[in-house]
DNA sequence: CAACTCCGGTTCAGTGAGCGAACCAGCGGA
DNA sequence: TCCGCTGGTTCGCTCACTGAACCGGAGTTG
């Protein structure tokens, strides 16, 4: 967000926290690296975030060790960290909060057990099995308010649109096409 | 966060909650509000934010139901409605980051469970009973991270770095000074 | 009733961040 | 050698944020 940095309220942490992950499109960027978008060109279509915007919060995710840039694999990868997954409450919590007042016709994605295949509560819990979730173990998939736009030929959307569990990267359905 | 309104990516609930509580200022704004600030002025004197910003952003609030804009009592006071008071999992899970990653020296405000005195965990249960604690039993007070500035004489500072409950409005501390 | 104060705003010029579209460079194949 | 893919950079334009001054109604005081 950067605030002033002689923010007056040094003494809080949301302050602090808003700094890494306030400023406009960085959490959807950290959304989309939740659900498996590792590389600069699926971000940038995805999201639709002007190149240079995203360029400037990816640099400031991996200073910030959000994210990790791995140029090992002859392809540049951003990939969460753990101080990165540490994200995830803040995410299910902003995507739950829009669920329940902005999606009159149900969850437009939802979250699952991966084991048992039970819907997630608000805390994160399997209704089934009452075990606190981890990110890894989780599956995302299209909910009864999931309106299908029609027009998801490439195959990054068509693969963000089936159900998979998080943190698995995409890659693979770029390199494999459906067909 | 005013994504452009043909924001193409519908489906996700996350983008929808960022519209209204990912612009600048905003969440600071509804942090303040489950502190018990309640006053236009408060609001701009706790916050440092242009007083332009802070009329743009309570109206958008209000409009959306976050706040509710009472004018009955000779004083304007805004609060939150329950649409307001559902954020709270947000505000504490992005506390908890900052915390966690930003605060070496130990949380700057610490959570407890009003009635048993005992600190909440990370996903907002109290540590002693397990009890899931609604925000209007939650107390907060300054934590081993805290560092006072020394220089709030200002009576709404010293309320809030003061042990209080949560969403209790510090009104009470302007009208009937300390000292 | 006039002067003063408090308070919730509005106005306004200056600036910086976001925007979109074009451009660039390294690399791997054909 | 040419081509296309990919991860960026460059560059005007616009618009939201900034900070400081100003405004107007409601008490309140002499």
């Amino acid at each position: 967000m950067s605030l002033p940095s002689t923010y007056s309220e040094r003494n809080c942490s949301l302050a602090r926290a808003l700094e890494i992950v306030g400023e406009r499109w960085t959490l959807l960027i950290v959304r989309d690296a939740f659900y498996g978008v590792r590389r600069f060109g699926d971000f940038a279509t995805q999201l639709g975030i002007p190149r240079a915007v995203l360029t400037a919060r990816l640099k400031l995710l991996v200073r910030e060790g959000v994210l990790t840039r791995d140029d090992s694999a002859g392809t540049v990868e951003y990939v969460l960290t753990d101080k990165g997954v540490a994200l995830w409450p803040i995410v299910r919590s902003l995507i739950n909060w829009g669920d329940d007042f902005y999606s009159p016709a149900g969850v437009k994605r939802a979250l699952r057990h991966d084991a048992d295949g039970a819907l997630l509560d608000h805390e994160g819990r399997c209704e089934k099995c009452g075990e606190l979730v981890a990110v890894g173990d989780t599956r995302i998939e299209p909910g009864p308010g999931f309106r299908p736009t029609g027009a998801e030929v490439d195959p990054v959307s068509a693969a963000l649109n089936t159900p998979r569990r998080l943190l698995e990267p995409i890659s693979a359905a770029r390199t494999t096409p459906a067909g």
